[in-house]
DNA sequence: TCCTTGCGTTTAGTATTTTCAACAATTTAC
DNA sequence: GTAAATTGTTGAAAATACTAAACGCAAGGA
């Protein structure tokens, strides 16, 4: 992984968008094709800004993703700076010296969110098949570390870090350290 | 005018949208071709759903509106069922024997509006260069007759009746009869 | 090293869209 | 009423998009 930053993309810069959403959701440009039922190829010179294609094209290539026209002429697809906070970046509400409290993302801006104790056991991974769900989610890291991949970002994050990202964005946890990762999590409309 | 009702439009159904659309804002198909530097016969050949346009195409017609890609593909252009109220439909939020309070539309949603006393003599009219701005626009007739057209939408409104609706839909308001009339309007952002 | 696999790209041919021009139907003007 | 203008539609030619197959390249595995 590790895809270099996206700029963002201009509404009529249909091409870029599209490579863009492709890889956002880790598809190659074959198996994007195959499930669209499409070429290749026409992704290819798509993407490349060398043709212009017909909604009916572009509506089954975005089926194949799923997504929506209207989505994809709306959604911003570039990364929130918002994404990855580090430890320093918290936010302290409510500090007493037996207890801290602190906030990842500034403000809590009126999301109601459920919150998990998890254990990653070293090599655990939710595989590369990646999650997708509606709502929002967020963690912050104990113990061990973990490897978070959210779209085209990915980050590996210790102790201290937190991720905070939208769950239909395509979203991996591995554990690719050598002790066992604890985090706390939460997620919103809450699932569990 | 008095364009029928037109059905709710798809997604996928671009012929039918961009041809309520452009009936929307007034344009012939020819106008509409001429603006956006295509031919007539092909924005026939797309509102007839015989050709599925490039997005090219359909970006350099929808600029002729002007609308974007998003917002084509994005709003509702199907008339809201709460346009117009007659007088029996307003809401009565506050009677007392000396004063009644009617509101337009069942329940204030939240909306800031700014209000304002009209009045048209017989003859005036807003031209047919339909208004168009941003915000949201309500009235309500106090006396005399108005003719009021909003999007493909028209009616002869008269003492007690009322419309609300999108700024950014077209509209026109005209005096067709033989008394001055006056209205009470109110619209958001104020702009007045 | 060689082979295989998978990636995005390219090219030539086919399919589709768009233009241009003419048409029929309706409206406007005289 | 007739003529002129305007509207949406259509057919053949030109332009553009899409497919199918091959290419070059890079990454793993014997």
């Amino acid at each position: 992984m590790s895809v270099p930053l996206p700029a963002e993309t201009s509404t009529d810069d249909i091409g870029t968008r599209l490579k863009l959403v492709r890889q956002i959701f880790g598809l190659t440009q074959r198996e994007l094709a195959r499930r669209a039922g499409v070429t290749n190829g026409a992704i290819s010179l798509i993407e490349q800004n060398r043709v212009s294609p017909s909604i009916s094209s572009l509506k089954k290539i975005l089926d194949g993703i799923p997504l929506t026209l209207a989505d994809f002429f709306t959604l911003d697809f570039s990364p929130s700076d918002e994404v990855f906070f580090t430890a320093a970046e918290l936010t302290e509400i409510a500090y007493q010296p037996e207890m801290s409290m602190r906030l990842v993302g500034r403000k809590a801006k009126g999301r109601a969110l459920g919150m998990l104790r998890e254990t990653y056991q070293p090599g655990a991974d939710t595989g590369d098949t990646m999650l997708r769900h509606e709502g929002e989610e967020c963690g912050i890291i104990v113990s061990g570390s973990l490897t978070v991949t959210v779209g085209v970002q990915e980050r590996v994050l210790n102790p201290g870090d937190a991720y905070y990202f939208r769950s239909d964005i395509p979203h991996r946890f591995r554990n690719q350290g050598e002790e066992p990762c604890v985090l706390i999590s939460a997620n919103s409309p809450p699932t569990f």
